[in-house]
Order: structure tokens, then C-alpha cells, then sequence
DNA sequence: GAGTGGTCTAGACCACTGT
DNA sequence: CAGTGGTCTAGACCACTCC
């Protein structure tokens, strides 16, 4: 029963991930502590420590102080998505990034967005981008003015929303959800489909410590497909 | 510029990253390192190091041996979705779990599955997914028969494609697509929803090392959303 | 070749938490 | 209280890659 004594902490990581998926540790049940598998690898117990924590994070161990390592119960998967800027994600395919601004105006929020920027006028953008000439995605953002006041100057004719605040306005934390939606006239119009298309969306709400910075929806063309791995 | 000088690794990465988002270190930019911000800071190399690692897998930074650290051009966010099973995610919302078997035979299965199991018959499921007794999700799902010969004698009356795999067959790796798609009849029969409805669907593949283990489609009840946090 | 990040080590102390 | 993981340190060597 020797064990390959490589000493980097992904081979420590692998052989344990190894035995989780062999079930020679069930899920459930505690794996022996640090100090003991560093004995057993031949390693440090820092090295040790790096590969657990590591596996920690991908979800397949539950880690407590005195409680010990144990295998998780249900090994959720976890897949981590990568949201980049449009224009990153359209040049990724080796495709032409096109932008269109369609609205830019100052105005009255609708009740959801009002609870998250409390004031009575924000600023609405609304914009097609697009891939090869045909529409990629379109954009529908409120910018929260009493945060952001630059906004209103920004020129949002050249730069979509995403990208000037990305680059001129810092945040701590957001929120994302997917979610399909059949194509109102509007977005079909925009979005050249038929009505009543199945569209895939999604919502984004950024924050800069408690006050909201922006929420922006985006509809995807048709077809579109949000893709990673586990 | 006396700086604060804990000893932690979280407060060197928050220090970084707040140099970041207040633009002391402009996108692009190389920034100093390790051993000049190990002397700023008043910590050891390995500190740092543990702090810009983690700054780096979040995607803020760009590292490279000789190159240095650069602050990155397009910091694209990064989602960690957790795929629980979906007995996990209702109990999780404090509805009642409902399952509830339509199918389980061996076919010929479609090109797209073919092609990623190569045998003429195949192990094919669908199952209901109920919340509170109303429709949650529609589960499609081929199983490799020449990878998991026993699930011909699984009891998938009673337990779930994914749950049975999850507890009986390791797996290396996977991938997941989402998408939107409209109601056809028999899924708008089964989730009980008007045909041509818009739906949030995923599709799901798994792998033991080169060979495909199984592919899942879900397709969720209208006015299904999935949310994760920045 | 030389500068940078990547990692390992051995030991130490701390923080949390189950008993 | 005591056992476990969490982290820090100082030093060392290695691996990669730009010049």
C-alpha cells in the first residue's frame, strides 16, 4: 500500500479526491487529520493543508476546527461562471462586436428597480449588441444617479453601460440570475425574432457596499447557450 | 504611508484590492513584487503570495514567472454556481419533494446522444421533479450502459437518475450548458404549463475519463430562476 | 542568464469548537 | 479543556519565461 511519494500538494490533492470517488472514504464519514496524512505522504503538514483546503472549496470536503475533515454528504457540484463583457465574449468566438445605443434618458424608474435605487429619476440605457451584424444581445440598464453621477455625462454612444462602469466605477458584491423569457414585441423587434421566441436572460444587480450602483437585464438572441464545466 | 501593518493574508488582499478598484494601480499595469509588497506590508513572502494567488483565481490579477504581476485588463466576473440535487434544492426552499418516474427502457438513442456513447441502446429516463405537488422540473437523461452496466437493475422508481448516480458512480468531470426553449407538447403535458411557454433548461454531461457517463436535460417549471452572487 | 512567481519545509502559535 | 484546522514565518530551492 505505498503511496506515490510525489511531494506537491496537487498529488496530495489527487490521491484524496482519488479515494473520495473510490469511496475508500464514504461520503459522511471523517478522513484522518492533518498531521497524520502529512506522516502518511511523506510530506509537510502544510502541504497537506494546501490540497484539503483546496478540495474544501470545490465542495467535496466540510472542514471544522476540532470537528476534523469530513467527505461532504452531497458533493454538489459547483461549476464557476465566467461573465465577461460582451464585446470579450463576441471577440472570443472570433466574431465582429457591434454596439447600438437604442435609449438614454433620465426618467422614473418601475417599482423594482425603485427599491433598489430609492429616487425619483435614474438613468435608463437600453442597447443592441451585436456579433457579425446580427444581434447578439440587448441591454436594458439602470444606473442608480444618486451613486453614480458621472453617468450622466458618459458617452454612452461609443462605450456601453458595462464597459464605462466597469471601468470608472468600482464594486463589492453582486447578485446574477438566469432565467428564459418569451420575446415581447419590443425585445422581438430589437432582437429581429419572431414574437413569442423563447429568449435566455439574465439579471445583474451590483452593489458598492449597500447602495445599489447599477441593474441591468440582458436578453440573449435566440439559441443562445451559457456553457462551463464542473 | 505608514500602511496598517497586519499580519493576515486577507487584509493584504483586501489592501490590494482596494488599490485596484481606487485605480492606485491602473488596469494593465505591473504591479510590485512579492518581496518589495512582503517589506511594505511587514509580512512574510508567503503572506503575499497567498493573498495575490487568491486576488489571481478571482481573475483581478495576471501573474507570470519573470513577468510579474499585472492588474488584469478585462476583470471579468466570476459566478460560483452551485449545482445541488434537485431533492437538495426544494427541501432547501421548505417545500415538500415530490418524484415521480414517467419513463425507464433501453432505445436507440438520438445523433447528439450517440455520439457521445457509442452503442446502439442505451439506458433512457424522464421524471417529474414536483415541489409542494406541483411540477419543479422535467429530467431526460441517458445512461452509458457500457460504462454503468448495473444501472439496468437500479431502482429508479424510487430514487432519482441523479441521486442514484451521484451515490453509486464516480465521475471526473463534466459540463453544463444553460439555455431557453420553448414548451413543446409533451413537456408542457408533463410540467403542466400552456405550450409555447418559455423555459429554463440545462443540459448536463458527465465523464469518468474519457468515456460519458451520462447527459441530463432539465428543463424547469415556467418561472423558474437560477441566482448566484458575485 | 536572471528575475519572478510557485512551492516545500519545520516549527510555532492561534482560533475555533466539540465534549 | 483539548484536539483540530488556520495561518504565519524564515529560508530554501525550483520552474518558468522574458531579455
Amino acid at each position: 500500500m505505498t503511496v506515490a511519494a510525489r511531494h506537491n500538494w496537487q498529488s496530495v490533492r489527487d490521491e484524496v479526491r482519488r479515494r473520495i470517488h473510490a469511496r475508500d472514504w464514504a461520503p459522511g464519514s471523517t478522513i484522518p487529520n492533518e498531521v497524520d496524512l502529512a506522516a502518511e505522504f511523506g510530506c509537510a503538514r502544510t502541504t497537506v493543508n494546501r490540497a484539503l483546503q483546496s478540495l474544501a472549496e470545490a465542495g467535496l470536503l466540510d472542514r471544522r476546527r476540532k470537528a476534523g475533515t469530513r467527505v461532504a454528504l452531497h458533493p454538489a457540484a459547483r461549476a464557476t461562471l465566467t461573465i465577461a463583457a460582451l464585446q470579450d465574449e463576441v471577440t472570443a468566438r472570433g466574431q465582429a462586436y457591434g454596439y447600438r445605443l437604442l435609449r438614454c434618458a433620465e426618467a422614473a424608474p418601475p417599482a423594482h428597480i425603485h427599491a433598489l435605487m430609492p429616487a425619483a429619476q435614474q438613468l435608463h440605457l437600453r442597447a443592441l449588441h451585436s456579433a457579425d451584424g446580427r444581434p447578439y444581445a440587448l441591454e436594458d440598464r439602470w444606473i442608480n444617479l444618486a451613486q453614480v453621477p458621472a453617468a450622466r455625462t458618459a458617452p454612452f454612444e461609443q462605450i456601453s453601460g458595462n464597459a464605462w462602469l466597469l471601468a470608472n466605477v468600482p464594486y463589492t458584491h453582486g447578485e446574477i440570475a438566469f432565467f428564459a423569457q418569451t420575446a415581447a414585441a419590443e425585445a422581438a423587434a430589437d432582437l429581429s425574432c419572431p414574437e413569442g421566441h423563447a429568449l435566455l436572460g439574465l439579471d445583474r444587480t451590483t452593489w458598492d457596499g449597500s447602495a445599489a450602483i447599477t441593474r441591468v437585464q440582458l436578453l440573449y438572441a435566440p439559441g443562445h447557450r451559457i456553457t462551463t464545466t464542473l
